[in-house]
DNA sequence: TATTGTTATACTCTATAACTATA
DNA sequence: TATAGTTATAGAGTATAACAATA
């Protein structure tokens, strides 16, 4: 729990010769560790490298996960509906789908009573490789639950809730 | 904490007369509320948002704010010692850097006994910026404690240093 | 030879404006 | 007019390779 880096040749040099440097061999974080947004995003990086590591044999990073996940739970939905719920923009989400279409894990089909949407579903290949990155993204979870002990990972979700409502919700705090 | 999501036309539409659509009007999330890494994406963009309306004055991002809170934390210290503390590549470092001089932020001190490096300082306006920065972000951070309740903050910090310890040092998960 | 800072570059993620074809 | 999907584009953040000056 020290805050003190030791950044002076990764542990390789000798211990420091020039004690009254005006560049210290040992610095401190100062009070960024207590920060919510700093251990959120050293968190963020580390479970998502860790996510990585779970599916590397599925080259699928997150987002298309996620996609694949809301296709096998929502069959034919569309994509606007997809991109909403995840929080990406429509624009961003089709070169996403492209990607995926091109692997043949999804398929766009043209909806006939409004032809300007498709209803998006997984192809075999598709619904396939979900169940693998399940089983993958479920061992995944558990390392992580682990770590976090018994009522950790609840709590933990209950925290992160809290702070995206709260967040979310604050207006302008400068301007009432 | 319901999983579903309403993405008809905002609330603005009248209920939906298709209600025998392949696409449904009501989305499930399914198991991705679960999932640890999509919780604190969620939970990364609300509070970096906040943190954004904090400063907003200030026109500091958060790798800004830090960079700044280093040098006041350790005066004199190098360039390379700063980027790895926070977690950023040298040579991501050196455009931040940048920013910060051309607003006279900070200032780039060559070291006399090592030509090569830079001792990094807060100019006078630096540190009258970071003064009113810290100001802002502790109002954020209470708002966030705030919703968290009594004991969330300490408790979500110590969950969220587990996670960044356990992910980071978990090594592949197929071959051990 | 190794290190500090740097340039050039590329890839991902994200954000806005504007187009098309449909409604 | 409005909406679904798309294109083009631009801005951040992050990654690697390679260079000059210095050690």
């Amino acid at each position: 729990m020290s805050d003190v880096i030791e950044t002076r040749g990764s542990g390789k040099a000798p211990a420091a010769k020039g004690k009254r440097n005006a560049a210290p061999a040992e610095i401190s974080l100062g009070t960024l560790p207590s920060h919510i947004g700093f251990a959120l995003r050293l968190a963020q990086i580390a479970v998502f490298q860790d996510f990585h590591r779970a599916v590397a044999d599925l080259d699928l990073r997150p987002g298309q996960y996620s996609v694949l996940l809301m296709l096998h739970t929502n069959p034919g939905i569309r994509a606007s509906q997809v991109a909403e719920a995840l929080g990406i923009k429509r624009t961003n989400f089709v070169p996403l789908l492209d990607g995926l279409e091109a692997r043949d894990l999804v398929a766009r089909d043209r909806l006939e009573r409004d032809r300007r949407a498709f209803a998006l579903f997984l192809t075999e290949d598709g619904a396939a490789l979900l169940q693998r990155a399940e089983a993958a993204v479920a061992r995944h979870e558990q390392r992580l639950a682990l770590a976090l002990g018994e009522a950790g990972k609840p709590a933990l979700l209950e925290l992160l809730a809290r702070l995206t409502a709260t967040a979310r919700d604050t207006p302008s705090p400068h301007r009432e």
